[in-house]
DNA sequence: GTGAAAGCGCTAACAT
DNA sequence: ATGTTAGCGCTTTCAC
């Protein structure tokens, strides 16, 4: 069923029938009811692709999921984010749209999405510094949102991030104030803006109490289980081990979990482990999630935010101003998260 | 750039233009070089909505991933499947659109892709017993693939699968060779099809070898972390404890072991563990795989096979018959996975 | 081999 | 308050 033969069966021009179903302020509330209530019955609704080419606009919004040609590794936090901005767009009537391309392609997708006029808008993922991919945009003159920051010229672009620098200073505040003096530091790749924010948070909590980072107890690699393993492990070998460990990713601190283990040491009562991680949803059924997570916050929360801010913009009138918005971690503590050994 | 500006430039006509660009016979190559030629120079890439009112057909594949309203998890195996069917689609040059739903709006949702014509079939995750949706979407007229089965009339439509009751079958089998008489089975919810055929695979294997299934041993429930320590934790407490773990999913594998840890035992000396896992992706980079693994499929692999063939049936001018494709675990065995213990 | 014109399903000026 | 008309950017008869 389409308009032109929704109309004719209503005996009515398909403007009135348009403006009725759009809500256009002149229909009469008769004529409004009734069309609205023979759409319904039959199953009426409008085609997509006619109404885009019509009012120019898509009702759709881009993610570019780059598929790293070194890694081939899928982003965890994709499914997670993905699912929140979706809910977004369903509740906006706007459609996602998902590009899986090669990393070295992502540039040419952004041209192609722009002139095909696919889409109304793109989220941004998984910026680096100084991303390219941000001029690039503005030059194409599609309206973006950023999930996260590409710690250069920060106010010149919209983006929802989480506050990692005073995340990691708290989770290390807290493990200071159970008495570590030897923290160690098991964070991503600091190639990633996150990383770096993450060292930063880390560093102050120390220096703030008269403690000198020490180099031998940071390491930053992708944060698989195994790198956690091998990090710990290392770190726990060394002469001076550390007493608890800040971690960067629920995967990472399995494989920390683990080598303490392998030590003979019990986690909570010889060594202290906090988590950040955005990615939480796989445990989200599990209850007991059995590490102390001192500190997380949802990706799926930033998917929400990111889509909303975005649909925002796009309805705004005039060239948008950016907007911020930076997400504060909720803390949760393990009851057992434990004590920093005496003497 | 549109057509109509192109073909201005050019001193031809719509017609001509679109045809050189769309390999037409009749256009003299001259011609079509001299189109092909202007079009790349210019950027032009044609609008998709206006190719798509023209043509009636929208180049998009779409995917409904529902949301549970129980549950509230997302299901880890989309990350993986999507990035493949992704892949396929990008080269093929369709376009991805994702709705993220409630489970309780997935009809509707169906409902409204038709309807809107946003789609030119789609592909369908997580089918359970007699799954409605398959007489939707015939009804509607979408073409569409399953990802897994419905359990029934499985000849009607096309699907793509993993072999799970022969991985089990294999995975059982394995133990059984190493000795192990007491072979507990760590299953997913049987309420989906896969996990019915896995313990299908399970129990033939026993029986093959005289074994009646102890129902003792077998565990069947949402596929967390937690579940699988629990399950092995009380399963190991027992009188008559398993000696031998088949594990459904790698974070339930994850909290096995660290059951078996718990319990003062050492995997692959006192106890061997075989997982079947789809989703091995975020392991990728892990190098070494910290527990043995003895069967697994890349869901990212399905992905690629399930769009591929959707992509095929929508070319093809006939009522498309439906295609099935079978495939078959890849076995990984890890060193270690340790014999039965002796007496 | 090329072009003119109609039409895909809708919205938005411009009447009335 | 409703209808007429043009047009969004492309493909596709039908003519030449």
């Amino acid at each position: 069923m389409n308009l032109k033969e929704l109309s004719a069966l209503l005996g009515l021009s398909q403007t009135t029938v348009s403006r009725a179903l759009n809500d256009y302020p002149e229909v009469s509330e008769a004529t409004r009811r009734r069309v609205k209530e023979a759409a319904r019955a039959n199953n009426y609704t409008p085609n997509t692709r006619a109404k885009g080419l019509a009012t120019g606009r898509s009702m759709a919004i881009g993610h570019v999921i780059p598929i790293s040609t070194r890694h081939e590794i899928v982003n965890p936090i994709f499914a997670d984010f993905i699912a929140g901005a979706g809910e977004i767009y369903t509740a906006g009537n706007y459609d996602m749209l998902l590009s899986v391309v090669p990393d070295v392609d992502e540039e040419r997708t952004y041209r192609t999405l722009a002139a095909r006029g696919s889409v109304d808008g793109v989220i941004l993922h998984g910026p680096h510094a100084d991303d390219r991919r941000i001029p690039l945009l503005r030059e194409l003159g599609l309206p973006f949102v950023v999930h996260g920051r590409a710690g250069h010229e920060e106010d010149s672009y919209s983006w929802v991030d989480v506050n990692n620098t005073r995340a990691f200073r708290r989770a290390t505040d807290f493990l200071l104030d159970l008495g570590h003096r030897r923290i160690a530091l098991v964070n991503g790749l600091e190639s990633m803006d996150f990383a770096r924010r993450r060292r930063a948070g880390y560093e102050a909590a120390l220096k703030a109490r008269g403690i000198t980072p020490d180099p031998a107890l940071m390491r930053s690699e992708e944060m698989t289980e195994d790198y956690g393993w091998r990090a710990a492990r290392d770190m726990l070998a060394d002469e001076n081990p550390p007493t608890a460990f800040a971690v960067s990713s629920m995967l990472t601190a399995i494989g920390v979990r683990r080598a303490i283990g392998d030590a003979g040491l019990e986690m909570g009562r010889d060594v202290s482990v906090v988590i950040h991680d955005d990615v939480l949803s796989y445990l989200k059924n599990g209850g007991d999630i059995p590490i102390f997570t001192a500190a997380r916050s949802s990706v799926h929360e930033a998917g929400r935010l990111c889509a909303e801010m975005l649909l925002r913009i796009i309805a705004e009138p005039a060239p948008a101003t950016p907007r911020h918005l930076l997400l504060e971690s909720e803390l949760v503590i393990g009851s057992s998260t434990g004590p920093a050994p005496t003497g």
